[in-house]
Formats: structure tokens, sequence, C-alpha cells
RNA sequence: GCGGAUAUGGUGUAAUUGGUAGCCACGUCAGACUUAGGAUCUGAUGCCGAGAGGCGUGGGGGUUCGAGUCCCUUUAUCCGCACCA
């Protein structure tokens, strides 16, 4: 009997679904495994080869889990709402919900043809009001919390305004984005929308106006994740910074518990480090600086608190809220021409000309608390107003931009730390003795960093403070296709809708443009009484992995029973991509869940593997220049031709399809060829995978032609998981070859099923248990590229054993690999359960074992690694023969080997 | 500029974590069976060399009996952050 991948494939989906064979539920009597994937966004082009990588990862260690006794869940659904859908139906009218619909159908049949072993009953969609309620409800949570700095947790408001009314402020330590001041009897006497304002300082989900990332061109503002080098990450659109009035989640009140969180994750070093980045926590001291004729005292930030001694002049952000009232009267003109130029520089000009010094004097000046000395004040936009206090003090002759701005307007530059030659740059490095600066003169930088702390406090000058680069994170979008806020106007006053309203749906339009006002496009909707904007895309996947644990609840986002069975997610696997957003955004609401009790477990994903990005691999004509002849690659240089672009489906192993070229495009139609060795060879290269380079190989194709088995072996084939690399189909015969050869090994050479009873030999049951061993220690190393190795290896040793005792465990082995294969051998052998019930198989030492082992020994006074001595070698024995170095001395002491463990020829254990 | 990662045959990669570098595949070459093969099977295949032998894990140096693996240095590529005080 053939393999025929096509109709194995198909029934055994088609049973997977009709038995529900991947149904779970919530069992206490089995240890749970909740293995996720990124859900995807389902876009018009479908799937391509790279997107289903990282599922098969998973879907493999789900099918592992399953059969080593856990119960496993395993689901998927759509982060369906999005800014593509709504481009494309400014374009089209077509409603974006009927796209998002006719995509997810799509999606759909692509990732059934995989054979995934997802529980599909707990798909969920973002957009479904029944989903979003649970957006919704926990924004109104937000809305009435805020972060007690103390508690160190989320508090409701009403305990904030019953402070308010007792003491005002004076015992508040609170989260907020400005440092309010008043007392119970000034509170007492304020207006409820001046109540309310006072509020929204304070609320974890809050009304600010405040600068934002704004896109003309999409006609919405961004959050910080989604601005790369001042353009959109979605269309690469220019963003400038605007004023505006938005909803904002204070995720900043987090920041020190996401910080610390990271150190028990089982994450990538490399991915907790972009997290701490943009975290960007840095300790310092917060000093005031008098200002000379006038009561007022200027704020600054610094690290480097040691280096006040050389501070010579003082800078602040052309937005800083004091501009005006520091500026003297002969400097106005040029202050204010330069903050209108400042304002006309977009944010891309200010990354570009970042070494391009400017900057203008205000005329007023400060007084170094430590030398009395009068110093300037300068604006500069080298200073940032988003960071810190939006001032600085400079020390130009230890920060390299003081320096250049220094320099620039010939100030004066006082060394304090020695070591370096201020004459040609600054001496940025944290080492070195104080000079120059009275008390600490002597002192190490670290040590003095510290004194100076103590001294800025006892002096009252300031006090220390940690600062954090985290920004609160902009919610709120001037879109339609998004859920709506629950939230009315009665007047400015945002009122929050009660619980028992949710969902507030999303009402259908017809006509999805800004209005002609540049309002969003709900404000079209007759009668919308609600809040126009809608929440951006992280807000329906930060607690998608909650909904899936009790997807059909409308009584809760989760149930505490399901919470606390499922707990978190055990393995998460998805992109990089998604470090600084979802990541992010997901950890602080599941955070704010926890400190409310919704949720048991305060991280949300416990261990979380990226994989890579699959990129292109392209192929190349050569045109003769100025004919329709095209020449094979090794002839090329005999002519001069130009590169085109060719559908990387018309080309096997780089050999072009002559016939399928003159059938691609009209104009081939009549090409003709100079072949190499009766071929045409063609170029190729990597390149990003998409459809203007014709390299886009899509997963429906290659099942076609291969069948899924072959395709989520080969997948993982390609090599390790974590690493990005190019997809080429050349290669994918090894894999195929191998999974016939494995067929085969069941059947005669009539054709007919013929497994026997036969007692596997020593040889034989050696292989299989090595292979069961390394197969196992790979699959729980995400290794998967050495474990399809180890498989085609063991084929290869056994070569045609038919023997029952050894192919059985096998196919037991490889399903959670080729589950289609697998379960079709299974159950030919007669088993009536599906294979993903048997047990995963134990391997037994006894068959790794080897009577000899090897060991680095002297022979003619040179290393060799040959000599094999019997197990039953003593020390003495060995010793003779190995050179006296302290390395094998150690060895050997006291360690006389009773039982040597040797896996083929090699020690894995020595037993004393 | 700062931080992180990677570098091994013609190609994708492997190496029991300091112990015979190149497993497993692709490709290539040779052979078998075939009317035929984009089927199947067998063998060869790091480089130089006729051979003995020599060289070989981006480059240079070091530790070690022994280095792809550890240390120092340097180069290239990729990723993240970037006037963050």
């Amino acid at each position: 009997m053939e393999y025929d991948f096509k109709e194995i494939e198909s029934k055994w989906q088609r049973r997977w679904k009709e038995n529900g064979t991947y149904h779970v539920e919530t069992d206490p009597s089995r240890p749970k495994y909740y293995v996720l994937d990124m859900f995807p966004y389902p876009s018009g082009a479908g799937l391509h080869v790279g997107h289903p990588l990282g599922y098969i990862a998973s879907d493999i260690y789900s099918r592992y889990k399953r059969c080593c006794g856990f119960n496993v869940l395993h689901p998927m659904g759509y982060d369906a709402f999005g800014l593509p859908a709504e481009q494309y139906a400014i374009q089209t009218g077509q409603h974006p919900a009927v796209t998002t619909e006719q995509n997810i159908a799509r999606y759909r049949e692509q990732l059934d043809k995989i054979g995934f072993c997802f529980d599909w009953d707990r798909e969920v969609r973002t957009c479904d009001p029944a989903y979003y309620k649970w957006t919704q409800w926990a924004f109104l949570k937000m809305f009435a919390h805020y972060y007690d700095n103390r508690t160190q947790q989320a508090e409701p408001i009403e305990k904030l305004v019953a402070e308010f009314e007792k003491n005002g402020t004076a015992d508040i330590d609170a989260a907020c984005t400005t440092k309010l001041d008043f007392t119970a009897a000034e509170w007492a006497a304020k207006s409820e929308a001046e109540k309310e304002q006072v509020l929204q300082n304070y609320r974890l989900a809050f009304r600010a106006d405040t600068m934002v990332n704004w896109c003309p061109k999409l006609g919405t503002v961004l959050a910080n994740d989604e601005v790369k080098d001042g353009l959109s990450v979605r269309g690469g659109y220019p963003v400038v910074q605007k004023r505006m009035k938005q909803w904002l989640l204070r995720v900043t009140a987090y920041a020190q518990r996401m910080l610390d969180g990271l150190d028990d994750l089982e994450w990538s070093e490399s991915l907790k480090e972009i997290q701490r980045n943009w975290i960007g926590r840095s300790v310092g001291a917060q000093v005031f600086f008098d200002i000379d004729g006038s009561d007022r005292k200027l704020e600054i930030f610094t690290t480097r608190p040691d280096t006040i001694f050389g501070v010579t002049f003082m800078v602040i952000a052309p937005e800083h809220e004091w501009v005006g009232e520091l500026t003297t009267a002969e400097n106005e003109k040029a202050v204010e021409e330069y903050i209108e130029q400042t304002k006309k520089r977009s944010e891309r000009e200010r990354i570009a000309e970042t070494k391009r010094v400017s900057g203008v004097a205000t005329g007023s000046y400060a007084v170094n608390p430590f030398t009395g000395k009068h110093i300037p004040i300068y604006v500069s936009d080298y200073v940032l107003a988003g960071y810190g206090t939006g001032a600085i003090m400079a020390v130009p002759a230890h920060d390299s931009r003081d320096y250049a701005f220094a320099r620039h307007f010939g100030l004066e530059i006082i060394p304090v730390v020695a070591g370096g030659d201020i004459e040609k740059e600054s001496y940025d490095a944290k080492e070195g003795k104080m000079i120059n600066s009275g008390f600490l003169d002597g002192k190490d930088v670290k040590e003095a960093i510290a004194l100076m702390f103590d001294e800025v406090e006892k002096r009252g000058l300031g006090k220390r403070l940690v600062n954090y680069r985290l920004r609160d994170a902009i919610f709120s979008r001037q879109r339609y296709w998004g859920e709506p806020f629950p939230i009315r106007y009665d007047g400015d006053i945002a009122r929050p809708l009660d619980e028992s309203e949710l969902p507030l749906e999303l009402p259908a339009i017809s006509e999805f443009k800004p209005t002609e006002q540049g309002e969003p496009p709900l404000a079209r909707v007759e009668g919308w009484q609600y809040e126009t904007s809608t929440m951006p895309g992280f807000a329906g996947s930060s607690a998608y992995y909650l909904r899936y644990m009790d997807p059909h609840n409308d009584k809760a986002l989760v149930s505490k029973e399901a919470d606390e069975y499922w707990r978190n997610v055990d393995l998460y696997v998805g992109g990089i991509e998604h470090a600084t957003g979802h990541l992010m955004y997901s950890r602080f609401w599941n955070m704010f869940l926890y400190d409310l009790g919704y949720v048991c477990e305060a991280e949300p994903f416990r261990k979380l593997v990226n994989q890579g990005m699959i990129q292109g691999r392209s192929n190349f004509v050569y045109r003769v220049v100025g004919t329709n002849k095209f020449v094979s690659l090794g002839l090329r240089k005999e002519y001069e031709t130009q590169e085109i672009h060719v559908d990387v489906n018309i080309v096997k192993n780089d050999i072009l399809d002559l016939d399928a070229f003159r059938a691609w495009r009209p104009e081939f139609a009549d090409a003709e060829f100079i072949l190499e060795d009766g071929r045409y060879v063609c170029g190729w290269a990597i390149e990003k995978m998409s459809k203007s380079m014709y390299n886009v190989v899509n997963p429906d194709y290659i099942v076609e032609q291969y069948g899924a088995d072959t395709l989520r072996m080969y997948e993982m084939f390609l090599g390790p998981l974590e690493q990005s690399k190019p997809w080429d189909t050349n290669g994918i015969d090894g894999v195929h070859k191998f999974l016939r050869k494995f067929w085969r090994l069941c059947f005669d050479r009539e054709g007919n099923f013929a497994l026997n009873d036969e007692a596997p030999t020593e040889k034989e049951l050696k292989t299989l248990h090595k292979t069961i061993k390394k197969v196992r220690e790979d699959i729980e190393n995400f290794s998967f590229n050495t474990s399809v190795a180890a498989f085609m290896i063991c084929l290869n040793e056994l070569g045609e054993c038919r023997k029952r005792g050894i192919v059985e465990p096998l196919t037991v082995l490889i399903a959670p690999f080729a589950p289609h294969i697998a379960e079709e051998l299974w159950s030919l052998e007669g088993h009536t359960t599906s294979v993903c019930d048997a047990r995963y198989p134990e391997y037994d030492e006894k068959y790794l074992v080897e009577s000899t082992f090897e060991y680095p020994v002297s022979v003619n006074g040179k290393m060799r690694f040959k000599k094999q001595y019997p197990l039953t070698a003593t020390a003495a024995e060995i010793s003779a023969d190995i050179v006296a170095t302290d390395e094998a001395q150690k060895w050997l002491e006291g360690a006389a080997p009773k039982k040597i463990i040797v896996v083929v020829g090699k020690i894995i254990n020595i037993v004393k």
C-alpha cells in the first residue's frame, strides 16, 4: 500500500473533528498544562508558510505533554479588530465585519489542513461583543481604581475620595500624572467637574490633555510602541507630536513590579533586556536650583549628583512650562523664534539631526548650590520635555551632549573627575577620583555619588528619586473598527456605564472615513451619546489568554474555578515583535486583575519562546537585454542581462519549469532559453517574503504536494526554532522520503500490513531507546530540528525491521510531529483509541549501556582518545595510561569507578 | 553611541557542554533497476594533494595534555534602544 497522505490526512482531520478528540475540560484529577500561540490578525493575504512555524512547534509540544499525562489547554482565536480591515473598508466600502469574517474563514481552512490539536470550542474573536464585553469591563475597573504606592497595588477610587475628604492630599502617595496639593477643605469646595478633573489625575484609566503621537495620514493617535523612527509601524506614515485630549492607561504605576517580575520568568535574556530598556529605570536625585531674582526653584533630575561642582549652566526643554517666565525682556524675541523653529521640526528631523547643536539663552541665571556661582539657563531641544522634569543641570566636562553645547556657546568646562582630557572630549565614564569638588575631592566616583545623595537631602536641596522611561499608554484611537469605550459624557465629565449595560456594541455604519470636522467615524452615528474614539489593537489581546479558560461564561471574564485550575500560560510561543507592545500591556492588565483578585497569578506567561522569522527565498531569471531570451545562471556573464524575479512556485531546486514559465505571464509566452546541461538554472537571494518578490510560499500548496505531516516535520527540520531563516522548499524531499520510508516499514512487498511479534534484538532495542531518549530531551529543549534528525538516524539504523515491539513505540514517539500518519498506522495495528491517548514511551537505561568506555589516554606521550576499556577496568589500570595532569589526577582521586554508565561509547554518569 | 545575538563544507545544519569537527538532510558525482523518471535502492562527497600527508569552525592572540566550545582582542551581519540627563 502506498503512502496516500491526502487520503490519510483528510480522514483523520475529519475524525478528530467528529469525535471531539481535542476537546478539553477542567479536570482537577490531572495536572494542567497551558500552551498558547499568539493569536493571528486575520489579514486578507492569508497565511504564508512562515506563519505556522510557531503553531507547529507549540502543537508538537501540546501533543507531547498530552501523551505525558497532562490535561493540555491549547486554544486558538483571532485578533480581529484592527487597522488593515478598516483601511480596506475606506477604499472599498466593504464593512470590516464582512471582510474580517471572510478572512477568518480562510485562515481556519488553512489552519485545519495542517492538523493542529486546537480545541476550537474555545475559539475567541476580539470583535465579538460577547468577548469585548470583558475588554470594556476591565476598562471600567481601571477607571474605578487608582494605584496606591504604599500598598503597592490598585485600590478603589472611593478610598482615595475618602482620604481627600479627611486630609486632602497630605497623606497621599499614589501614582498620578502631576503632583497635586490641596486640603480637605479645598477638596470640599471643588465643583463636581473639578473633583472629577482631580480624580482623572489618579485613575488607572484616565483622560488627559497630553502630547501624543498623531499620524495625519492614518487620522489617529498611536502608542509609543506603534511608532518607530518617527514613522507609524503600520503603513510607515510620518508621525507628529500634538497636544490632544486622550484616554490613557497608567501603566507607569506598575513599572517597578513589571521590572521585578521579569526575574522569575522563563523568557529569553534578550527579550527581558528589551523590556528592561523599555521600562528604563534609572536611580538618581531630584535637585532644586535657586533662580537668581526669583522665589522659584528649578527642579532637575540627575543620575550624577557627584558632578554638581562641575555644573556650569542649566538647560530646559522648549516645552518647559517656565520658558516664558525665565526669559528676560531682551531675550524674548530670540527665545520665541527658537521655539517656533523647533515646533516646525518633525520628530523625524529631530531624530535625524541629533548631532546638530542648537539652543538659546533665556537671560536668567540659576545658582549652583555648591559653588555659589551664577550659571546661565538655556533653552534647547536636546532636553526632552517628557523625561524627568524637562530640565537638566549641565556638566559639560562629563556629559558629551553638554560638552558639545558648551563648546558651541563658549561656556565654561570644569573637570570634576580625573581621568579624561577635556580639551578633546568629555569624560563620561563613571570611574576615577573627584577633583575641584570641595568635600568630595579624592573620593571615588561611586562613593561620591552616595555622599552627594546624603548631602543633597541633608541640605534640603532635593532627594533621591527613581525615574522611568516608560510612558503611560495612549488608549484611544480615532477609528471605527475597535471596541467602543463604555463612557458617556455629561458636559465634559466622563461617566462610566454600569456593568449591566455591557457590552456597548459597535454600531453599524457605512462610511468609515473621519467626519469633515476631523472627528472619528463614530461621530457620524446618529444618537451616539458615547465616546467616539475606540480602543487600540492591544486592548483585545491583553487578556485573551484568560478568556480561553472559560470562553462561554457570560457572568465573568473567567470563573474562579477555571482560573484556579488553568492559572496562567505555561508556554507562550510567538514573535519577538510584541516585546514592547502586547507583552507589556498583557502583563500590566494581568497584574491589575490580580490586584483586584480576579486572577490568581500575577504574571500571565511563565515561559515564552520566540520563534524566528521565516524569510523568503527569491528566484531570478536573467533576460538578455532587449530580447525575450533568458540565459541560465552559469552562462549569464557572457551576456548583458537583466535580473527578473520569477515565481518560486514554478522553480524546483533552482531549476526553472520552462513550460510553466511560458504560461506564467503573457509576455513570456514565446520566451527562448539558453540552457546549461539542458536545464535552466535560476539565481536566488534571501529577501522578505512578499507578493512583490514572487517568493511567497503558501502552506496549502505544500500540503497539496507533500502532505501536512511533511510540512510539519520540514518546518521543524529547517533549523533551530528561535533562529530567523529563509524558507527553502529545496530539501523537503528528504523529509517526505523519510515519512514514506516510515510508512513502508509496516508493509511487506505485496503491500499487506505486516508488523510481526518477533522479539527485537538488543541492537534494535538500543536504537529505539536511544531515539526515545534523544527525542524526549529535544522536545523538552525545543530543539525540534535535532529530533527530526534523530528519527531519520533511527530508521537508517533499523533497516527493514518490521517488529511491533519497535515500530509501535516509534509511532507514538513520532505522533506529535506527524500525527496523521501516526494515527493511521496506530489504527492499522488494531488500536481503538487515538494515538494521542497513548502514553509517551519511556526509555530503558539498560539498552543505552555499553560494556566499554573511552577515556583520554596518552599514547607515546601524545593524547589520544581511542583506547577502550572494559567496564570492569579499575582506576589503577586506567591511570597507568593517563598523563599525570592535575585534572586527570583529580578525576581519579577516590573516584575509582564502580560502575560507569556509557551511552554509545560516551561517559554519561559515574556511579561511585 | 549603548545593549543583545550570531559567525562551522556548495546549502540548511549537528557536535553528548572542554574530548576523534562536519551527525541528519539538500545538492553534486558514480552505479543498480527501469521504455522512461521529478520513482526507488547502493556507494562517494570539508579543502589542498596523484599519494604519503597537510590544512580546516570569520581574523589575531591566550589558557589547556586537548578549544567550534573558556578568556582577551578584532571584523562582519542581524536585532533592540537611542539627545533618557
